[in-house]
DNA sequence: CGATTGTATTAGCGAGAGCTTATATGAGTC
DNA sequence: GACTCATATAAGCTCTCGCTAATACAATCG
């Protein structure tokens, strides 16, 4: 399943909106969800499966419960194809890749780290 | 349509990303779309239109042909939605986040100015 | 062991998304 | 107006997704 078809689902994004507060045991995020959306324990662990199997969450077992913590793949491939779209809705974006890209330059002597896209910037 | 399911079609990611180089008449893309997912032309159109009333492009009438064009709004709202987990994959993110947040008030003040790095809290 | 609690899985159903075919609309051309 | 090109809409089919109900599995406790 497409990341973006798994967050297509309203319960699905509200579980990851749980998550990225903290890990949630199955039974914490059935209750909250399964009361928000009238839906029942068997539907909540069915979307549970999905973020697994796709890289949005993770699970340990703990005793006799599951353990489920946010996991930043699934994400992270949508966040990266809406990175050519970024610039129309923040226009200094632009700008802003090609000082980060001087940074880097400068910076490379000491650190090298080969993240992506992503702007990091530390100016002073 | 929530913004999420509308990217859920991979069909319009194509046209999305047609259009984020630029504008393109309906018949543009449905010439590559057609073929690249064998689809109709009834069928492109029928995508082309729920990109239109979910945000995610606009179309303006020339002459007989429809020119089509990316519009933020849907994507924003994803981007926006998914603020709360970037700093799982961009863990210097949250730094990054303050310091716009600074240069933007800072613009908003007096709209032309290169971001000053030592500025006090100030309230709007 | 059997019972209990916590969670996952299976089977089957219904709604809706996306498709095709056929048709409508609308601008430009003769 | 009749015709053509470019695009949109309508009707109907199909297949997938998310749901429920029922059941299975796994850990813990008496």
């Amino acid at each position: 399943m497409h990341a973006f078809d798994v967050l297509g689902d309203p319960v699905r994004r509200r579980v990851l909106e749980l998550l990225a507060d903290g890990e949630r045991s199955a039974g914490e995020l059935t209750e909250a969800v399964m009361h928000e959306f009238g839906i029942t324990q068997s539907a909540v662990s069915q979307h549970l499966r999905v973020l697994r199997e796709s890289g949005f969450a993770s699970s340990r077992a703990e005793g006799p419960r599951r353990v489920y913590s946010f996991e930043a793949e699934g994400m992270r491939q949508v966040d990266e194809w809406m990175t050519p779209f970024r610039r129309y809705w923040t226009p200094r974006l632009l700008a802003l890749e090609t000082e980060i890209a001087r940074g880097r330059r400068a910076e490379r002597a000491s650190d090298d780290e080969p993240q992506n896209t992503k702007e990091k910037e530390e100016r002073e």
